[in-house]
DNA sequence: TCTATAGTTCATAAGTTACGAACTACAGGA
DNA sequence: TCCTGTAGTTCGTAACTTATGAACTATAGA
């Protein structure tokens, strides 16, 4: 029986801020991020569905792969699940005001997509579900 | 014959986080708009050579496509020319301060990288070219 | 030991990127 | 007008990356 590779988490010095970009240039790993942020310790299936898209498990894992291996998150088995949190106290250390100051452009971007949104439905005058 | 495609400028509401972090999440893109965020007005010939490597025309060619497709630069045909400059105003005025802070992070990382060769260098000793 | 749940790995299909060769675009002569 | 040189783009394809289902490992609890 094959055992399974142990989790990789860079160490601080090891980050690039290529693959930070990168592992924040995928709109489900930025969610994924971005609620992490909030609620610390999530699992991997509480994001089984994510802004009403449905996401296969094992693409999921790959996510949190990628933002394991960019060093963005880090991952630990708890019994049979796997808590995770970020590591954005460490990443603001070695670069400043970074990982928030992308937070807060997608926060921005997505409450400018929901205004968006609401006038289209507003303009449509009370739509059947 | 057949004619060329015209140069794509997304509008500033069409540009998007993701865009911007994938754009920039590649070392010589990074380095060809710090350069552009300096010397406005570079062409793309002037990158042939970055930072000790030598990209082939039509590699520089896709890269200040995406670059302009993601909304970071603007280029403009100057005779048999084409000038290239950065639309961070526009940006930052959607998005505060994330390409500067971007920016930041790439010079922090070059700094320490810059170090690390120079120990490297200085522990060997006297070395010949 | 059996079962259920959580997550990973692997094979591969689908998508993206890099780059040489051949092209378009333009300027400045002849 | 045609020719030549320089700047940049496009196209075909090889190399690389990403997404996903099926089969697996890992752990807890009965």
């Amino acid at each position: 029986m094959r055992t399974m590779r142990p989790l990789v988490h860079p160490s601080i010095e090891d980050i690039t801020v290529e693959g930070i970009l990168h592992a924040l240039s995928d709109p489900v790993r930025a969610a994924i991020y971005a609620e992490l942020s909030i609620s610390s310790g999530a699992t991997c299936s509480n994001f089984l569905k994510i802004s009403d898209r449905d996401i296969p498990k094992s693409t999921l894992s790959q996510h949190f792969r990628a933002l394991r291996e960019a060093g963005l998150i880090r991952s630990e088995r708890q019994g049979v699940e796997m808590r995770n949190s970020t590591r954005c106290e460490e990443i603001n250390q070695r670069f400043p005001g970074l990982i928030m100051t992308i937070m807060k452009a997608h926060q921005i971007q997505a409450a400018e997509r929901m205004r968006a949104t609401k006038r289209k439905q507003g303009s449509g005058r009370s739509r059947v579900g």
